[in-house]
DNA sequence: GACTAATACCTAGTAATACTAGGTATGGAA
DNA sequence: TTCCATACCTAGTATTACTAGGTATTAGTC
């Protein structure tokens, strides 16, 4: 239902602040108002490949009284890879926007 | 790049009037002024599989002076789905929308 | 102390999707 | 007659997101 536009959203997530995988789909989940309820077996490999692309970097790190987490932070190339994501998505939605109304104002 | 929102243009597509393939290719390229440049690969299979779910029917005709074309139609079903699928977008494209600008103004 | 829920990570396998890369054929223009 | 645009098709491929499992820790409850 939102293949391609995972990983801009993923590193959206990461953007002001690094965090672990967890609280990655907490966040998405908070921000969409729950449209985005990500199962971890989609955010995790997402995370794995966005690391292995370059794009993230991660550290475990075991905060006082927690349990291990690895902790996931944009590198510049990850940053840049956003803004690039954010271009790409505004034309899209904007395409589809246009294609599904027909330029006509949505009915209520 | 657009995965999962193609049967929806496709469908939008065909709301106005019946059209054969190359023509909903033509007409998704116009509306989106050239963002969308689907290859055959992409839409023909996705014209068999709307209509193979029933959201389509097709009837081959062949115009005065033409090569014979296979002319696709929404059925009711498929006027049903298409209302269906620009809820799904508009839910979706909202989300991640407010997902990719945190609620901000997007900066210019 | 036992049990449960929430946190936190992971992977193997699967279904679906869109695309690549081919192929066929006709009509009109150069 | 050669080429381009039209018009259709399919087999195979890469990618993607998800399902369905598994492991372990911490905190709270009974």
């Amino acid at each position: 239902m939102l293949k391609g536009h995972l990983d801009a959203m993923v590193l959206a997530a990461l953007e002001a602040e690094p965090a672990h995988g967890y609280a990655v789909i907490e966040t998405i989940k908070r921000a969409s108002a729950g449209t985005f309820d990500l199962p971890e077996g989609t955010v995790y490999p997402a995370l794995h490949r966005l690391e292995h692309a370059g794009l993230l970097a991660s550290a475990w790190s075991t905060p006082p009284g927690g349990r291990k987490r690895r902790v996931y932070a944009l590198t510049k190339s990850g940053t840049a890879a956003l803004a690039d994501r954010r271009k790409a998505w505004d034309r899209f939605s904007k395409a589809v926007d246009t294609m599904l109304t027909g330029g006509r104002t949505w009915p209520a």
